[in-house]
DNA sequence: GTCTATACCCGGATAGAC
DNA sequence: GTCTATCCGGGTATAGAC
C-alpha cells in the first residue's frame, strides 16, 4: 500500500470516526506514522485528499444503489443505509458542487444509473426524487428532527409520493 | 439600537455577504467599530450570535410561508424564493440540530404551521414534503446540480409528486 | 523521502488597566 | 464599556538539511 493511500485511508477514519475537523493534514500524517511536511511528498494537497474521498463515495454509494433491489422503496432503503453509515463522507460528498472534470468518466452516471431506471428516464423526477431523499438523509444526520419524530415514517411517506 | 443588535446585524451581514468562515468575532467587532474583546461586554459568545441568527431567520421564514398562497406549489415557491435569498442563513438554520429550548416557544411550530395545514395536518407527510424541499433547495444552494440542470422542473415535479 | 524549523495565517476568549 | 496585551489553540504549506 503506497503512502498515497496510506494516507487517504488515514483521511477517510479521521473524517468518520472525529468529524471534518479532525482531518487536518498534521493528524492524517500522525496516522500515517510520518511528518506533515513529509506529507506533501506524496499528496499534492487536501484538495487533492478530499477529491479521492468523494469519489471513493461516489463509487461506493452506485455499488450500493445497484445492489438495492427494485422499486423506489428499495433504492430509498439503500441510500438511507448507506448515508448512515458513512455520514460525514456523505456530507462531503453533497455539500459542494463536484469536481465533474476531475472525476472519472461515468461515475456519476453509474450512481444515478438505477434511480433514473426507476423513474423510466425522467430526468427532472429523477432529480426530484433525488433530492427528497437527500434532504431527508441531510437532515437526518444533522440532527435536524425532533427527537420522537418517526423517521421510518416520514421516508415512506416520500416513496408513497413519488411511487403512487 | 443596542450594541448587541448591531452586533447581531453585522453577523448577519457578514454570514450573507460573506460566507460563514467571515462571521468571526474579530469581524463583527470590526463592523460594530469596537475591538474584539469589548463585543464580549455585549454578547455572551459567538454561539449566542448565532443562536439569535437562528432564530432571527426561523421567524422570517415562517413569515414568508404564512404569505405565501395556498397549496403545496406556493408554499415550495415561497420556501425556495426566501432561502435563495439568505442562503447562507438558511443552511445555518438546517445543518446543525435546532436548540429548541433556547428558542422563543412555539417559533418552530408557527413556521411549519403552513405546510402541516396543506398536508392535512399528517406530520409524516409534512416532514416528507419539507425534506423534500430541503433537500432540493439545499443541492441548489450548494451548486451540487449540473450546470444545464432545469431546476424548476424538478421543482415541478416533487410539488406533483407530493400534490398528485 | 524524511526530518526540523518555520512562515504565515487564522480563530475564540480572558486579564487587567483606564 | 473600551482598550491593549496576551493566552492558547489551530491550520496549510514551504525551505533546506540529511
Amino acid at each position: 500500500m503506497s503512502r498515497a493511500d496510506e494516507a487517504l485511508r488515514a483521511a477517510r477514519e479521521l473524517l468518520e470516526q472525529d468529524g471534518p475537523d479532525a482531518m487536518t493534514m498534521r493528524r492524517v500524517a500522525d496516522r500515517v506514522g510520518i511528518r506533515a511536511p513529509s506529507l506533501y511528498k506524496h499528496v499534492p494537497d487536501k484538495a487533492e485528499l478530499e477529491l479521492r474521498l468523494v469519489a471513493e463515495g461516489l463509487q461506493e454509494l452506485g455499488r450500493a444503489l445497484r445492489g438495492a433491489g427494485p422499486g423506489l422503496a428499495e433504492l430509498a432503503r439503500a441510500y438511507r443505509a448507506w448515508g448512515l453509515a458513512h455520514g460525514r463522507l456523505y456530507s462531503l460528498m453533497t455539500e459542494r458542487p463536484l469536481p465533474r472534470e476531475r472525476l472519472p468518466e461515468g461515475l456519476e452516471a453509474s450512481a444515478a444509473a438505477p434511480l433514473l431506471e426507476a423513474v423510466d428516464g425522467d430526468t427532472d423526477r429523477a432529480r426530484a426524487a433525488w433530492a427528497s431523499a437527500h434532504g431527508l438523509l441531510a437532515l437526518e444526520l444533522a440532527g435536524r428532527f425532533p427527537a420522537g419524530a418517526d423517521l421510518d415514517a416520514a421516508w415512506a411517506a416520500m416513496v408513497a409520493a413519488f411511487a403512487g
